[in-house]
DNA sequence: TAGTGGTCTAGACCACCTC
DNA sequence: AGGTGGTCTAGACCACTAC
């Protein structure tokens, strides 16, 4: 038709409208009828600009309501600062962030036996196929689901810490559990990636189109060996993570 | 009219075919008219299907040519080991890395006078709108665009360090250009999220749907301010960030 | 030339929300 | 009841790719 589509104009004219503030005060869209007549397009093409800022994480859309601006409200999270010997692991230390952040935290929690996958067994060093045990949390932030963490420990460890495939919590966190057994974490490998949610993570994070997922996985090692490996996704429109490195007395001076 | 829209079924129907592996050998999916006789819809409805599996960044199209299911190549890059004094920035420990991994790596570059923007601002502790050097790289790796890097400098320090505001390299890298004027840099605060991109980033970065972006924001630090704050965006579906943290012997004995 | 996806329309019916 | 978005159809024409 055009050079450019008219569904793109439709989606650059409202993109643009949206990031010069038009809606702040009310994030309300006009209807689809609405831009139907201003565009001078059916309602279908207006829908196929509007559906292009939805997968573009911009707006979002409700049935009988309406296109919302969408609005963000960022957590972050320290890695670099998250785990030692007298900090305890399993998700003290998201309840203590999340209560300092003033929200209200609570988490389902499951334990279950699997054989290792590709990814976990190449990271565990052990076979593809052995026994893993899998710790499973799902956390939740005032009732909004923020994330899932699967924590997965080689079979070997699991017959020299046996409470660690029983299921309910452990007291006083699996790092201590661990280091009680003689079994200390000494060091991490951290590898994070971004991508489109699975229909599963969807469905767990409540994610709606345009959101991509953050996957952080974390292996802890002793000093010999590979101990754990934890899997954690994040809905990447609310999660910042950081790490800090190195000397930073030069951040803190007038913070 | 169902439970389940049509053009769902349609889109759970191919992605679990895509998860087992049916179309490994020949990733070409049927044409939209062969899935509209094979689901008895409409050219539309069946569109509307493979769009969800677009926009969730499992398969791409192109005119004339058909749907394809998409291959991921993923590249590793270690954050924690990436700058210090005897390893020069400013993009030769990408070129590095990317020459290691066997593929070609090249670059463009730009210096710019840029009043601060809030980020900015508040990572370097200069006010907004205040005078800052951008010095911007867009990488490539065998043609294909690979990241953006931004890197901001605080005005003091241009002034400090005059041929960071001049346009072409500084060949000594630009750590010990700094380090030369007694800047040195002694400890980084990083920041990562993702989301989908903008369209300048897809521009940019040729992005197409369903690929969100990772945000990289490290900021450097002398042993009393902020000297330097570098954002960097990656495609989601090509990079894979690491971190090394603490005592990994055990990583490295059998690898 | 034939087949592929890309764009667009007009109209239908349904489900959800508010009044 | 009336307005909103959600789903679906049938058909048209265009642009690109292959042969």
């Amino acid at each position: 038709m055009s050079p450019q589509p008219k569904y793109r104009v439709v989606a650059d004219a409202l993109r643009r409208e949206i990031t010069d503030g038009k809606y702040e005060s009310s994030p309300r869209l006009p209807s689809e009828s609405e831009l139907s007549a201003r565009f001078d397009a059916s309602r279908n093409t207006v829908r196929a600009g509007l559906n292009l800022l939805v997968t573009e994480g911009l707006i979002s859309s409700s049935q009988g309501l309406g296109y919302e601006v969408r609005s963000h409200e960022v957590f972050e999270l320290n890695a670099s600062r998250f785990e030692n010997l007298s900090f305890p692991q399993n998700g003290d230390a998201y309840s203590t962030d999340v209560t300092a952040a003033g929200r209200r935290p609570h988490q389902t929690f499951r334990v279950e036996m699997l054989p290792a996958t590709a990814y976990t067994a190449a990271r565990l060093k052990v076979d593809a196929g052995s026994t893993t045990v899998l710790r499973f949390c799902h956390r939740f932030v005032d009732d909004v689901p923020w994330s899932t963490q699967a924590t997965y420990y080689p079979g070997w460890l699991a017959e020299a810490a046996p409470r660690l495939a029983e299921p309910g919590d452990i007291a006083e966190g699996t790092t201590r559990y661990l280091a009680d057994r003689e079994i200390e974490q000494v060091g991490y490998f951290d590898e994070i990636s971004a991508r489109m949610p699975t229909p599963e993570e969807s469905r767990l994070l409540e994610i709606s189109a345009g959101v991509p997922v953050m996957l952080w996985t974390r292996t802890g090692y002793s000093d010999t060996r590979p101990i754990r490996c934890t899997i954690t996704t994040f809905r990447g429109d609310l999660n910042r993570m950081n790490y800090e490195i190195g000397d930073l007395s030069g951040r803190d001076e007038t913070l």
